[in-house]
DNA sequence: GATGAAATTGCACATTA
DNA sequence: TAATGTGCAATTTCATC
């Protein structure tokens, strides 16, 4: 698929707010809304737009801090915390990379007490490295600038 | 702000697409249309929405590979360090943590010559340790049990 | 572009804790 | 008696031609 200058655009304002109208957006960038209700769903069947997703603040739903965990286990071990990580309602997400470690995993921790049962859970097969979050400051949309070089 | 069993219900299916339409989701967890409307507006108002984006495939914009780089710098060196992540694109988060690294990052990185530029740039004021990502295997909404204590 | 279908919003009223 | 939910009408937004 080709994306052109106007889908960046899109793709920009969809992530901002992905639940302003289509028509308005239009109007903004230059484009009729069939035009672009047509562009937005070929962006979707491409798979360019994978899904639209509510932003949520764990605060308010009680989460007082983040941990990213670092753990390093066997290659035996990996699929086996595979299943953990899915069974643990706190491990937000989970990357598997190279390094030392085998995975990287952002835990949405209650209050301190419960960063324990959370590091012992993860360290049943494998040594865990613990980083608190202390604040996010940078979480930027995917911009132009980082698509230096799309695919044809 | 009081969070009950429904708006539970309706968070967790607006992280999953929030452009459904708020009707449909009504008749799914049985509350009228304008009820579901109010309670979104509610949700939002207070800030437990914190707003809706599109979630895009990184890969579809030329994006081939994700890094994981923790960066260790002198306390000196974080205003710094905000700075150039703002100005570079290929970082899309940045978190402060504790533990023997003050940042962890994550680029997202055309092809591999442009990795050696990211992470050459971030270690100007710092000593930096990089991950590849291979596979997010992982990427969970917040669900209700990560959210255990609710605030009052 | 224009048109029909669908969704959202606003308002008056009922219900319940 | 607040707070929350319902039903209907008016407006806006969306999909198809």
């Amino acid at each position: 698929m080709n994306i052109d200058r106007k889908d960046r655009q899109i793709l920009e304002a969809l992530q901002a707010d992905a639940r302003q109208s289509l028509a308005a957006l239009g109007k903004r960038i230059g484009l009729s809304q069939p035009a672009m209700s047509e562009r937005v769903r070929k962006l979707e069947e491409a798979g360019v737009i994978e899904g639209y997703g509510a932003r949520v603040n764990l605060r308010a739903l009680g989460v007082g801090l983040q941990a990213i965990i670092r753990i390093d286990t066997t290659h035996a071990g990996i699929a086996k915390y595979l299943k953990l990580f899915d069974a643990m309602p706190e491990v937000l997400s989970a990357d598997r990379v190279t390094g030392e470690s085998c995975f990287i995993v952002r835990c949405a921790i209650a209050e301190p007490a419960d960063l324990e049962r959370v590091v012992d859970a993860l360290a049943v097969d494998g040594s865990v490295t613990t980083s608190l979050v202390l604040s996010s400051p940078v979480n930027k949309h995917v911009t132009v600038q980082a698509a230096r070089t799309p695919k044809k």
